[in-house]
DNA sequence: AACTATAATGTTATATTATAACGTATCATT
DNA sequence: AATGATACGTTATAATATAACATTATAGTT
């Protein structure tokens, strides 16, 4: 099981989750001959900032604030659709919310656990889980294309904090 | 496997799948005394007339048509909230479009598999499946609350069809 | 039957998320 | 520098969802 989950939700230099992805996706860049312009990077540096997904509306407001100028709804789309497609980050169908990919470049499951807590999303990478889901549709005879895998739940540090905040 | 997607993806007397989805309707209603209403019955029949999801829009407009006069918004949504609440009906997140429920009461996946090319989505309950995610949650010390599992591809008959259409 | 509390619906306005259409600027290659 | 493609700016609007408050209907009680 592939997963960033005790990054996500755990403290951790994340200084270093930033630079990881920002490296990724130059190298995915260039292998793809993709221009990584600023308004992208700092997109994507954005949905770095934290492991929280963001609507494409705060990411217009802090990109306005980064950037010393307004910056239309088309601007922060277009920034998304090109991430998107790159595979650097990914949509929460369930949030209407982006997030940094931990690893773009792997076999996906799309499974992430989203803490209804703190927000904080983390991505699996499950093979079993996959295979299951491919059985199941083989036996239904359904041709799988992609999948939306969304959990929702307490993330370990909100647990924590519940149970410590409960009498 | 508990599923309907034979149902949903080969023709068969829909008229039972409305009159069974019907039933079910006015006895949870009575067992849980709450009011089946006019204009919630007509919702859920809209979403029981096919196997597709329909939008919130979609089901304004039919719901106008049937009852001959304008529709608002809210009316709709409170309807829907009504029936998703008993558990009548689905939100399917990557559409933004909700569909009938074929077993109200039963333990859920959640699971979805969602036609690209016709647009049926047919619900399956897979105990494995859920076992699985709950495994991987606790391996994660994650509490699982709630999921979103939404398979996007091509069911039974669009894949024959395609394969016809081919050459 | 009238009264009352609750639930449901009507109505208006608006918030939130996303895209269309078209013009301008920038970049890579020639 | 000229050209074609890519990216961005700008305006407008589509699509989805909710807030707030007025009105009506319903169930249970008098």
């Amino acid at each position: 099981m592939l997963s960033n989950s005790r990054l996500v939700h755990q403290p951790h230099d994340h200084g270093r989750c930033i630079d990881a992805a920002l490296n990724r996706a130059y190298a995915l860049c260039s292998e793809r001959k993709a221009r990584m312009t600023p308004t992208r990077e700092s997109v994507l540096r954005l949905l770095w900032q934290s492991h929280q997904p963001l609507g494409a509306y705060q990411l217009q407001d802090q990109l306005a604030t980064l950037l010393g100028k307004p910056i239309a709804p088309p601007t922060v789309y277009r920034a998304i659709d090109f991430l998107m497609a790159l595979g650097l980050i990914h949509r929460i169908a369930s949030l209407n919310a982006y997030l940094g990919c931990p690893f773009p470049n792997s076999e996906h499951s799309n499974l992430f656990m989203i803490c209804t807590h703190c927000g904080s999303a983390a991505e699996v990478t499950h093979s079993p889980l996959n295979d299951m889901l491919q059985k199941a549709s083989d036996k239904a005879k359904f041709t799988l294309q992609s999948q939306t895998l969304e959990l929702f739940g307490l993330c370990p540090q909100c647990s924590d904090t519940n149970n410590e905040v409960q009498p």
